[in-house]
DNA sequence: CAATGACCATACTGTGTCGTATGGAAAAGC
DNA sequence: GCTTTTCCATACGACACAGTATGGTCATTG
């Protein structure tokens, strides 16, 4: 085991900026790497997330993604680290309001996920939730970002003046509904959507 | 173009059952081919539905496969159609009430989908929508059941007492919230997950 | 300037999959 | 009984993909 100790499973730019002063050419890191995955992920899902597609897509051939990772697995377990604390720092920002605001920025939570701008976002989180059905390592990761979201929006009910129970199962009920929506084709269903997604936020988090 | 007159995309049984008594040994007809596609795609998704691994599952090899299907894609058009009048058959079957039941009809879609029994419905449920997202064709499936279900839940709602306008939000919500949840992992937020469900379904039903 | 290391291309093996071609066995039809 | 049809097995070719081995290029370092 561990017999090649002087690659590593993600190779970590170590002191590597040290005379890069200006990037002579197109050098590829790890980020690079995972942020094009992420984008594959986004569109292709998983199963389309493949090492070649991945490569010809960066410009390169596979001999630069093994040098860079040990093997697909480690590749995914980093997308899988960056989605997540990508997030965790998106519900922070999301979530954190002034005293007396907290409806306000409950509507904002479920408009921003739900509008057709972030539409990126949505693949992702889709993407990584078909995975985590088939993937303990993934569906762990969806499970402790669902309740760090879970917590946040419950603590704004709660600001807003709700009970611990009633907190609950509003915050359960806005991303169930957020993530419910965004895997349905409801376009037709009415000719006044803007009303009915109005309604459905009302419902949701007005008292 | 159709120069295999005596090989149709998918070999219907024709007179098939003529003199066939007792079924002398296990003869695969296109139906069988569908259910167990549709378990395949229950557990594995759309990625891991293969020709091969299929006919394995079934005890036998590509060579029927080939026979009663011209493609691979024969059989996934297959399944969606099975899946299509599959859910229209089951929402008719929910959404039929007598008259002064509706809100205790409308609890009850709720929980037969968020039950922790229906899980393999669940299962093609989201396996089929995440297809839907890579291919139009399934994505056409997808719209026609969904526009079919906030329909009949429509009417419930109407029947109950609500506006057109109220109906419409209620029965989005209620379906985005049933497929929301099923792709949360919310097991370990609360210790009495009976309550939060019974607060989520009453806000979607109650006035 | 020579040597080292970082980064990538090329070539290769092995496996899984789709689809086709063809033959064989058993039942059905005449 | 013989032929035809139905249903499936086997064998094959083509391709996509994961991963390895190896060599090449360029910049950095002494």
């Amino acid at each position: 085991m561990e017999n090649k100790p002087v690659k590593p499973l993600i190779k970590s730019p170590s002191v590597k900026p040290r005379k890069r002063v200006a990037v002579a050419r197109t050098q590829l890191d790890p980020e690079r790497w995972v942020d094009e995955a992420i984008d594959v992920l986004a569109r292709e899902g998983i199963s389309g997330l493949r090492v070649e597609v991945l490569a010809k897509r960066c410009g390169v051939t596979k001999g630069s993604f093994y040098w860079h990772f040990k093997d697909r697995q480690a590749l995914l377990n980093a997308v899988l680290e960056q989605w997540k604390v990508g997030r965790i720092r998106d519900i922070e920002k999301t979530t954190s309001v002034a005293a007396g605001q907290e409806s306000q920025q409950l509507h904002y939570a479920i408009e921003v996920y739900g509008a057709s701008r972030n539409r990126k976002g949505m693949a992702i989180e889709l993407a990584v939730r078909d995975w985590a059905r088939h993937d303990p390592q993934a569906a762990a990761i969806v499970e402790s970002v669902d309740l760090y979201r879970l917590e946040c929006t419950r603590k704004l009910f709660v600001a807003a003046g709700m009970s611990d129970a009633e907190a609950k199962s509003r915050s359960l009920l806005l991303y169930a509904c957020v993530f419910g929506l965004s895997l349905m084709h409801y376009t037709h269903f009415d000719d006044n959507l803007a009303d009915l997604k109005q309604r459905i936020a009302e419902r949701i988090i007005s008292s």
